[in-house]
RNA sequence: GGCAUCGUGGCCGAGUGGCUAGGCGCAGCUCUGCAAAAGCUUGUACAGCGGUUCGAAUCCGCUCGAUGCCUCCA
């Protein structure tokens, strides 16, 4: 199944800042590259957007029949609180505080990023490479730069040397900036910095006598610079030029634009087809940061141990409300737009059991097939999934109809939009239907049935007193009885 | 200060030079012993001021406001 050969795919490349026909530079194959996190604390609810952003777009190139190599690193080295030369490598930083190895820090941090994407049901990436695992390459590219003439040793380090770079190169055509502007503004002074320019990043830092992480190298013991690792991996795992890549808004620059120097000066090749940011997820209209502390943790979301929000919320409800804005756009998250997205994801899930159920006739007063192709539109049309949502939604709707009799379905029909349903709610979306059925919440739904059974015979008995008196009590105990056409069912709140 | 992005109805959030996305809420109706739940049907909008145009919320300019990046950040 070749998919993407009768749908054509539209992606926003910030490179050119306009929509591109996708076009993989090796055709049915695509590699994709995505700036993972860095592990030195829990991941917090806003990184988990933009990798949630790129876990559907991995599933919608998937779904079309591409062969997706998708390539999500982990930061365990090389990020430095900030790029002056006294900057502590956060995860060494946090090792000290902790007074634990950096590699109980990496460990710790690891598996919850891992715990919290299976939670919201991510698709696992093709390679998870880390930056402790590529030094050697790291190395090579260094040497490779220096060779090039575009970097410079000094005191042990090596910086690159951007102003030579823009010589020849245009060092800000990602983020849209002049490398003359960012000179003429530039702040305070760097007091007695290594580098020749301010502007100048490191590629490799020399390890002082009480660093714990490093290795050797050409230049003595020391580590590897932020933006190199990922050079290093998309490199080694995607080529010289690949066809995405991915990462937060926050990240261009400057990033984004380091790698494309980077990989520009060792190769000559202009690394990546079609560059792509996710919006900034915000928190009471600001940016969600770990170091502002305007954040949330995804577990405090489930659990409802926060201060921001009325009750908890399961992954899948934000999973939901986060699809139903556009990845490139800013996402505010809020108590009420969780409430809403909550009742418009049980309204959504509901429509699955009444499509199964729904009886067929002879001729359709829904036209699945163009039904079908407008979703493909949406998601085509640079991965817009609040279309796609929108869409789903005028299914659930003519879903009901039919259901009431108002129209009917033939049973092709019915069979297609099925299987469409499922494709788009489940595979490319990524949404889980969780009806949890242990052995606890059987128990539990043993006896409310019995409650309901005595409350309805109370009802057929004319005794009101007594029917609704089990449904008030329950309703305490928050368990909301539903009279529907085919009984009773209810629901916790 | 520099560079960007954005400002849509009660809330969230798409989109577009002329044909009112969608979700939640509100209202009406159906169902119900009464409710709730569920379903159906519906209003209310494009920050302000100018300009281009037969026509703009959509293009251009200005003003105001918000956010992001410029230093670590998804």
């Amino acid at each position: 199944m070749q998919l993407y050969k009768e749908q054509t795919l539209k992606i926003h490349n910030t490179l050119s800042n306009s929509k591109e026909i996708f076009q993989p530079i090796n055709d049915g194959h695509v590699g994709m590259y995505v700036c993972g996190p860095t592990v030195y604390s829990n991941v917090h609810l806003g990184n988990c957007r933009t990798f949630m952003s790129f876990d559907m777009i991995f599933r919608y190139l998937k779904h079309l029949g591409y062969k997706v190599r998708f390539v999500r690193n982990i930061t365990d080295a090389g990020h430095l609180e900030n790029d002056a030369d006294e900057g502590e490598d956060k995860i060494a930083k946090k090792a000290r505080l902790e007074q634990i190895e950096p590699m109980e820090v990496v460990q710790r941090y690891t598996v919850d990023f891992h715990n919290t994407l299976q939670k919201f049901n991510f698709l696992h990436p093709s390679i998870e490479p880390t930056a402790t695992g590529h030094i050697i390459e790291q190395i090579e590219i260094i040497k490779d730069i220096l060779e090039k003439g575009y970097a410079y040793e000094i005191n042990g380090s090596v910086y690159f040397d951007v102003v030579k770079f823009n010589e020849t190169n245009d060092y800000g055509k990602l983020s849209g900036r002049k490398l003359e502007d960012m000179i003429a503004n530039t702040r305070a002074l760097t007091a007695q910095s290594d580098k020749k320019n301010p502007q100048d990043f490191a590629l490799w830092k020399k390890a002082e006598q009480q660093h714990i992480m490093r290795w050797p190298s050409p230049w003595g013991d020391g580590f590897p610079g932020w933006h190199l690792e990922c050079t290093a991996m998309s490199t080694k795992y995607l080529g010289e030029s690949f066809d995405i890549h991915g990462g937060g808004m926050d990240l261009k620059f400057p990033h984004h634009e380091c790698e494309i120097a980077q990989a520009e000066a060792s190769n000559g090749k202009s690394p990546v087809k079609y560059w792509m940011h996710a919006n900034m997820l915000t928190l009471n209209g600001k940016k969600m940061a770990k170091s502002t502390g305007n954040n949330i943790l995804p577990n405090e979301m489930f659990s409802g141990e926060n201060k921001i929000l009325s009750k908890p919320f399961a992954p899948s409800i934000v999973r939901f409300f986060m699809m139903q804005a556009h990845y490139a756009s800013i996402l505010d998250l809020s108590n009420d737009a969780l409430l809403a997205s909550e009742k418009g994801f049980h309204k959504l899930m509901d429509s699955f059991a009444t499509l199964d159920n729904l009886e067929t006739g002879t001729i359709s007063g829904f036209e699945v097939s163009e039904w079908k192709q407008k979703c493909y539109n949406a998601m085509n049309d640079d991965f817009n999934t609040p279309i796609l949502i929108a869409q789903l939604f005028d299914a659930v709707k003519h879903i009901n109809l039919i259901k009431e009799g108002t129209i009917s379905i033939t049973d092709k029909d019915k069979t297609q939009l099925q299987q469409y349903m499922n494709t788009f709610v489940f595979d490319i979306l990524g949404l889980e239907n969780n009806n949890s059925s242990d052995a606890d919440s059987d128990k539990l739904s043993g006896t409310v049935d019995l409650l309901i059974q005595l409350r309805n015979e109370a009802r057929s008995n004319k005794d009101f007193a007594t029917s609704d008196k089990i449904r008030d009590q329950l309703a305490v105990l928050g368990i909301q009885l539903k009279d529907g056409k085919e009984g009773t069912t209810f629901s916790l709140s």
